[in-house]
DNA sequence: GCAATGAGCGTC
DNA sequence: ACGCTCATTGCT
């Protein structure tokens, strides 16, 4: 081989000199090994002195083999005490990684207990070289100060707004009125902290919000002025969309969950819509949630931040418990005259069906008659049925009250085994002989699902009424206004110019009994989401027990109150977000040897191992899970704790994983 | 007494 | 997934 090739890296390794200035990149290298999260020096060569920039994508060789890596800095001298390897490659002198970035990333790895590096793949996209040419440059024109008299009717809304547009580090959480104009409002609230010469980061939970919100902001700051980062714009448009963003060129983001990370220089502003929504929660390793995400951002950065949506978690109600936020609430007269009438039907009420035709549609009477009032008066009827594959199980015969642990309160299965008792899904333990603690009956049932039929009857006893559905793959973003009935899953609901003259939630029964720590909380945003699609002086039916905490919060249009309620529930129960609570899972030996080696943090204790159901036909081995349970104070040491526990089995190449998961949403 | 072999561990 | 160290083994 002709040894003058200097194109060849063998042949120039020989001859490499360091760098001049700042000779040492600290790089964070690609390995998914827990025990090796930290960064690793390299030497800069003289070729890489002006491309290697903090920030920028590189390659280095990593125990013997070529890994791709992010420059985290460069800096004088290494505290390494052996020999440094030179930077194999400057992929791109875009500078992806911004220290603010950096920081957040390192912020939220350390709370889930995860690896920077798969908290800096959600955070910045995949590269593609022809978008680095084409992304814009110029700086976006600033805003007008828009006009903010709509926050007028919400209590400190205005408050909130002056302190966006002063650059304030100002925290709420907001309820709109139902009806309310939300993309517009959220909007204006971006366009306070970009007439200020910030930026602001919106936040929804489906394309079809973000779309809404888009177009919010551009009709309010015009076209240059805000850009939308969907996931489903494909590699190199998305990829030019957030270099443009990182650029400056863009300030306000409107985007689903990976827009929480956008690299918006100064952000004044952060919001999340709807936190409520299991959207929010990113599915990749460390299974960061947007909400916990802006939080952290609003930390470091001095960022106002906004929790909004017509219910509350009890996530939020621990951000304004706790007093980190302030609240954003219309008053109840306001609330009373914006609100529809809603009426609960529980299935033991003797609104039982008279009307024949209501019976054919097996709907008690007043649901048939709040229906046909709307159609009659030229408005659509909203019907929401629930989503297919919701398992609901086992709950109290009697009152239908879900049947928990007397051990740990956890949900109570019944066993494949027939012959086998119902035990718990978290820490195993077997219930013999179960009592209701709500009424006292000893019975037990699974509920059944079938409002879908339920859905299909009713277009048939309003016979000739045009039937339209959405949800699933075919979700409708509007319908036209005029008589229909608009049969859709939760989420679905298409916006409908003027409103809904009536809504029908006939899914009442298969949210609250399933076997979910999260299933009143989240009945009431789906019935709050559908119900403020309708008008003032509509009607909204929820075939659920009046009796029931999130049927009455319904009912009085009271979010507050009832995620006061909720969060109490959690405390009295040691349940999320009153503890901090993390699910681990693996095969049954990896399992036990993780929480053997696990050194938990005072008052913290484990549920279980208990076996997984398989999850799929690809999954043939037996996995089992334990949930570990800290106080809050305790958050951080937990997660530590458990990174710490997986750090060690990645250090003895133990090839058997376990998944840690804090925070998680589903704890069945 | 010392090469040959392989498990264990760090990885810049 | 390399490549280094160090302990054990087997042979002179």
């Amino acid at each position: 081989m002709a040894s003058g090739n200097t194109t060849r890296r063998g042949a120039r390794r020989g001859v490499q000199v360091p760098a001049g200035v700042l000779p040492v990149a600290r790089v964070c290298v690609d390995v998914p090994l827990a025990h090796l999260d930290r960064p690793f020096d390299y030497l800069v060569p003289e070729r890489f002195a002006d491309t290697a920039v903090s920030g920028c994508r590189v390659r280095v060789r990593f125990a013997g083999q070529l890994v791709d890596g992010f420059l985290l800095e460069r800096v004088d001298e290494s505290d390494h005490r052996g020999k440094l390897a030179f930077l194999d490659r400057v992929v791109s002198a875009e500078p992806v990684l911004s220290p603010d970035t950096a920081r957040l990333a390192r912020a939220v790895a350390d709370r889930y207990g995860g690896m920077l590096i798969d908290v800096l793949r959600l955070a910045v996209p995949p590269r593609h070289a022809q978008a680095e040419q084409k992304a814009p440059v110029e700086p976006a024109p600033t805003p007008a100060v828009p006009d903010t008299a709509a926050w007028g009717r919400y209590r400190h809304g205005s408050a909130f707004l002056d302190a966006v547009r002063q650059g304030k580090p100002a925290r709420a959480v907001w309820h709109p009125v139902p009806m309310a104009d939300w993309p517009a409002r959220l909007a204006e609230a971006a366009a306070c902290a970009a007439s200020a010469g910030r930026g602001a980061i919106l936040v929804v939970p489906d394309h079809r919000d973000s779309a809404r919100v888009h177009a919010a902001c551009v009709a309010l700051m015009g076209e240059d002025t805000v850009v939308s980062l969907a996931a489903d714009l494909g590699p190199a448009e998305r990829y030019r969309r957030w270099l443009a963003v990182r650029r400056g060129a863009v300030r306000v983001v409107v985007g689903t969950r990976a827009a929480m990370f956008a690299p918006v220089a100064d952000p004044g502003l952060l919001v999340v819509w709807d936190d409520g929504d299991d959207l929010h929660a990113e599915p990749r390793s460390p299974y960061p949630h947007v909400r916990d995400v802006l939080v952290q951002r609003s930390h470091l950065t001095g960022s106002a931040l906004l929790v909004a949506g017509f219910a509350r978690t009890a996530e939020a109600q621990l951000l304004v418990d706790s007093g980190w936020a302030h609240q954003i609430v219309a008053d109840r007269d306001t609330v009373r005259k914006t609100a529809p009438r809603v009426t609960a039907i529980g299935e033991h009420d003797s609104q039982l069906a008279r009307d024949p035709a209501a019976r054919a549609a097996r709907l008690p009477s007043m649901t048939f008659d709040a229906a046909r009032a709307a159609l009659t008066a030229g408005t659509p009827v909203l019907v929401q049925v629930p989503r297919r594959g919701y398992v609901p199980a086992l709950a109290c015969q009697r009152c239908r009250t879900p049947a928990r642990c007397r051990h740990c309160a956890g949900p109570l299965f019944l066993p494949s085994d027939p012959t086998k008792p119902p035990a718990c899904r978290w820490c195993g333990v077997s219930e013999a002989a179960f009592r209701c603690a709500a009424c006292g009956d000893t019975r037990l049932r699974a509920s059944v699902v079938g409002a879908r039929r339920t859905a299909e009857e009713l277009g048939r006893a309003f016979a000739g009424v045009t039937v339209r559905t959405s949800g699933g793959a075919e979700v409708l973003a509007d319908v036209p206004p005029g008589p229909a009935l608009v049969v859709c899953t939760p989420g679905a609901e298409p916006i409908v110019a003027g409103g809904y003259g009536a809504a029908l939630l006939l899914d009442g029964w298969a949210m609250l009994s399933r076997a979910d720590l999260r299933a009143t909380e989240e009945a009431l945003r789906r019935w709050m989401a559908a119900a403020a699609l309708v008008r003032a002086d509509g009607r909204v039916v929820v075939m659920a027990e009046s009796t029931l905490a999130p049927v009455q919060a319904l009912v009085r249009w009271d979010p507050v109150w009832h995620a006061g309620q909720e969060l109490a529930a959690r405390a009295e129960l040691g349940f999320p977000p009153a503890v901090r609570m993390a699910s681990v899972d693996g095969s049954p030996a990896a399992l036990a040897d993780f929480l053997l080696s696990l050194r938990l943090p005072r008052d913290a204790d484990v549920l279980g191992p208990v076996p997984l159901e398989h999850t799929g036909p690809g999954e043939p081995q037996e996995r089992e899970r334990a949930l570990v349970r800290a106080p809050r104070e305790r958050g951080r040491a937990l997660a530590s704790a458990l990174f710490e526990a997986v750090a060690v089995r990645t250090a003895h190449k133990d090839p058997d994983p376990v998944r840690v998961h804090l925070d998680p949403l589903e704890l069945v």
